[in-house]
Order: C-alpha cells, then sequence, then structure tokens
DNA sequence: CTCCAGTTGAAATCGATAATCACTATTGAT
DNA sequence: ATCAATAGTGATTATCGATTTCAACTGGAG
C-alpha cells in the first residue's frame, strides 16, 4: 500500500481539473458522460495546444472512439467553463489548451516555420489590467499574438541574405 | 481654380496609399488592374475593420462588381504588401483595414456585443521589443486582443444580477 | 428499475476561403 | 497604336473546419 503521502502529489494537476470539470457539470445540470470525461482528460494530460483532430486521434489510439461533433461540443463546453483555452495560431483552425487556474500566457508565433513559444510577463498582465480600467472595460481572457521570425529562422534567413548578395 | 494649397492637405491618405500600392505592385512586376485599384480603393476610403463580404458589397454599391475570388486574393495581396491588417475577432471570418505606416493599434473586444474598442499604448510596442529579444525572434506583426464586456454591457450584466439578487 | 431530458454520432450542411480554367486585360516592345 | 506574352479575372467547383440534424442512446433522479 502506498502512504508516501510527502514524496509524492497528492492528486495529479488532470485529476485536479477532472474534479473541477465534474463539478461545473453538476452545478449547470449537464450529464457527466464518459465522452466529455475523456475529450477533457486527453486535454488535461496534455501540455501543448491541441486541435478537435489531436484530441480525437489521441482518443482513437487509446481505444476510446468518439464522434468528431462531440469533441467539438465539449471542447467548447469546457471554453465555456472556463477549463480550456481557445488559440487561433493562423493555422486555419482553433487550438485547444488547459487553462491551469488563472495563470495566462503569451505567445510568439513564428511566420517561418510555425513554432509556437510561450511567454509570460506580469508587466502585460498590469497593462491589460490599465487599458481595460481606462475604457470601463470588465476583461475576461486576452490573447497577445507576436508574429515573426524565430531565432533559426531569422538565421537563415540572414545567410540567405548574404549567399545573395555574393 | 482653387490654389489654396496651404489649407487643404495635398492629397488624401487613400490617395497616397493608393500610390504606394501601385507602386508595390510595379515594384513586384504585377499589373496595375482596375480590380485590384477599386478594391484598395474601399479599403483605403474606410476607417473600420472590413470583411471580404463588406468590400465586395460596397463595390457594387458603387457599381464596379468584382468577383469574390479577386477581392480574398487582392486582400491577401494587400497584406502581404503590408498595406493592411489582417484581424480575426472570432466571427468566423476575417476583417481587414487600412495599415497607415507603422501605427499599431490593439483591440478591446466586448464577447456579448461584439463591439471592438481600438486602443495604443506604448508601453505594449516596449514590452513586444524586450520579449522579442529575450527570444532572439524577430517581430514582423502582433495582434493583442482583450476579451470581455464592454462597459455598456457589464452595466446591464449587473443589473441583471441585482434582479436576479431580489 | 424506469423514465426522460440531455447527449451522442454519422451524415448532411454551412460558410469562408482557395483552386480551376476558359476568357480577358495589362504591359512593354515594336 | 498594335501585338504578343504574361498575368489576372470570375463563375464555378472544391476544400475543410465547424456546426446542425435527428434517431438512437444514456446518465441520474425518483
Amino acid at each position: 500500500m502506498d502512504t508516501s503521502l510527502q514524496t509524492r502529489p497528492p492528486l495529479g494537476c488532470a485529476a485536479v481539473m477532472m474534479s473541477v470539470f465534474r463539478a461545473s457539470l453538476q452545478e449547470l445540470q449537464l450529464p457527466v458522460t464518459q465522452q466529455r470525461e475523456a475529450i477533457a482528460g486527453v486535454l488535461f494530460e496534455s501540455t501543448g495546444h491541441l486541435s478537435a483532430d489531436d484530441i480525437a486521434l489521441k482518443l482513437e489510439e487509446r481505444g476510446e472512439h468518439v464522434g468528431k461533433a462531440t469533441v467539438y461540443r465539449t471542447l467548447n463546453l469546457l471554453v465555456d467553463v472556463g477549463l480550456a483555452t481557445e488559440h487561433d495560431f493562423d493555422e486555419g483552425f482553433k487550438r485547444y489548451e488547459a487553462r491551469i487556474g488563472a495563470s495566462e500566457h503569451d505567445h510568439l508565433i513564428c511566420t517561418s516555420c510555425g513554432r509556437v513559444t510561450e511567454f509570460h510577463r506580469q508587466a502585460l498582465d498590469d497593462l491589460q489590467r490599465e487599458v481595460a480600467d481606462e475604457w470601463g472595460f470588465q476583461p475576461l481572457t486576452r490573447q497577445v499574438k507576436i508574429y515573426g521570425l524565430c531565432s533559426e529562422c531569422a538565421a537563415s534567413a540572414d545567410e540567405e541574405d548574404l549567399r545573395r548578395a555574393v
């Protein structure tokens, strides 16, 4: 029997979020179905930015088939209850990410290779607050995306310039 | 004859942008077609955020029919040469806006009524520079969107809360 | 256990945007 | 001004992510 309560975190983050999700559903008087749990599970156990397809695929891999429509419906639900964040990195489809607490982070997006880098700046949070106050605006979420060339792509672009300039 | 060069700006902003557009096309060895001029004209003479449909409609209104495909193609072209900015306010379609110089501005988006308010903060420009430098990232554009309730919608939401709390 | 409101999923649909392709317009040279 | 080469145009079709439909199914309260 494992009694090492000290050395192991009491509950995985995913498990905590899952119970919050179940509570949210109950509060809204919505059934806790196995599909909803499966989809939320995949999202909560992943760290990256997943598309609806990614999630459907991961479910398929672990042998739990869930219809696309349900994936989309549940993702919208998760966003609505505040447990997931929706991202649009200009790929033509949305990506989703578990939203842990209120920790907002923002993104650098490489327009050449598509790489997405996350960053966080307290100053941005403060600025958001400041701007919102000025307009009497009540902020819920934000999306800060800086498009450009990542260090690698910028480097190879420079190389090409050199080659061209010969 | 109008010789009041002092009291009237020499060229409207739209006209200036149009000549820049023509120059850009020539530089790229692309024909300056009347459709491209018409589309750019509509965009440059408008202040708001226009969808492809808005533009097609405005062209229709002024009697110049242009095919949808051409509208989309030309908008992409305008974005590519840096004379237009693309926006996605989560409506399921893109909006476009003339890009005057390098003046970036950002947006507050009401999730209730959809109203879009523009704002500008020097501090944001500085922050962008700072974050980009830290990651060796070469920024091209950015999009800062703060979602929430505008003052009006926040007010009516408060009212409802009051009514409910009776 | 039973019922029923709410959910599910396959398929149909939708809506924005991109690709096709026959025809037309622009451009630079003559 | 005319011409050929080149690229653009637009009606239509295709694409693709996302939503809706609807008959069958299921969670959970009683």
